[in-house]
DNA sequence: TTTGTAATTTAGGTTAGGCTAAAATATAAA
DNA sequence: TTTATATTTTAGCCTAACCTAAATTACAAA
């Protein structure tokens, strides 16, 4: 089920004032935290309850539950992803965007996060150091191993190269296994350890065990 | 005065039916354009109408100002910016861009979209090749011809599509006629009017002539 | 010149997200 | 244990943007 763009807000201040979800949060906490009246507060818990992202009982302040978290989780990372980009693309300064990334934050497309990700190069932080959540909600970073380490059929992307050299990336460019490419392992030759490989789920190309060994995938 | 998002999509839309502000538009046109009633174009007219971007006369159809046509290319430039930034930047397809496009160009950031141009390198034109208006909302349109309607032996640009819809997309992808191809008209049957191309310099393809009126060039 | 029909507007209702004022509840203090 | 007070909820109202049904208007055909 969707979150309105106020209620995507309001979870968000929810997940916040709680600490992630370690304590409860009061009504007027909210309210002050949203610029709001208790009023309005008291109708939103209502509806963000039966939604099932925050368990409300009357009189007695909200916990946000597992959904809820992770729905913030995805919100707080479109955040910071957005502000990454607008300081280290396009040359905003850290104290510029969030009012930005306030709303880009609520643009809905699951793909576009993905590749603004990869764009990025899979920023860890966000340009006021806070840490960015992966796409699963989990802000522990994740391992990234050699292409030809990867097992038959195992899907992934493509977040970095060992050998930067221009002859490579050239290479890359022309094979079209370009940074942020989503990635399947179709067939692994045994003699030689070639692979051969689908992009983005329409292009296959094949590559020696040393070029694969040049590109760092992420799993997934 | 602010417009909201609602009234920014009519404003273009009106914009779109009136070919920039040339003819007038019906009620009922606009309810088509945007999947809504004809009793809630009315609404939304005479709210239009009191912000003085169109002009309102009851059941006369209405007609956009030129301080509404300013507003409507300002939307139009931030929407072909992003799809510019999508397709360049995040490798998204040209017909996967327009949906998100369409949430991203309501955005208020006049900063935003200055930094964007720029880190786009200032591009004249989106991915299907229509003309991106500069921040004045002026545009630099070239003169275009369908493609069924060049001569034997002629050479030019694809620059544009009429019919963008997903599925014409997808074949000029499969067939390699992407917007920024070099084309010449290799042979032209005149019992059904379908062309012979050469794309690139290096690729023969066949086409209808329906396909062909639907594909704008831009002659050389 | 009248009239049938299509186009358009008006009237009144809905949902989301706000508000104020009044009522209800929890809790700390006496 | 009672009561004062701060917190929270409810009731009722507002605007934006939609809707349906009914009324109105324009216009073409007879």
């Amino acid at each position: 089920m969707n979150l309105t763009t106020a209620e995507e807000n309001y979870l968000k201040a929810i997940y916040h004032l709680s600490d992630g979800g370690k304590k409860s949060v009061s009504t007027n906490d909210v309210a002050g935290e949203m610029n709001t009246k208790p009023a309005s507060v008291s109708d939103m818990l209502r509806k963000l309850g039966e939604k099932e992202v925050i368990e409300y009982r009357k009189y007695y302040g909200v916990n946000i539950t597992d959904e809820g978290k992770k729905r913030a989780l995805q919100t707080i990372r479109k955040h910071r992803l957005w502000e990454v980009f607008l300081v280290e693309k396009l040359n905003f300064a850290w104290d510029e965007v969030h009012e930005v990334a306030e709303e880009l934050e609520h643009i809905q497309s699951p793909l576009l996060i993905q590749r603004l990700d990869a764009f990025l190069n899979y920023p860890k932080f966000d340009p006021h150091g806070d840490p960015i959540p992966d796409e699963f909600g989990d802000v522990r970073a994740r391992p990234r191993i050699p292409l030809n380490e990867m097992e038959l059929n195992q899907s992934g992307q493509i977040v970095a190269v060992k050998d930067s050299s221009a002859a490579f990336l050239r290479y890359l460019d022309k094979v079209g296994a370009y940074i942020g490419a989503r990635i399947k392992v179709l067939d692994k030759v045994e003699f030689d350890g070639s692979l051969e490989i689908l992009v983005d789920q329409k292009k296959n190309i094949f590559m020696s065990k040393d070029v694969a060994g040049n590109i760092l995938v992420l799993q997934s």
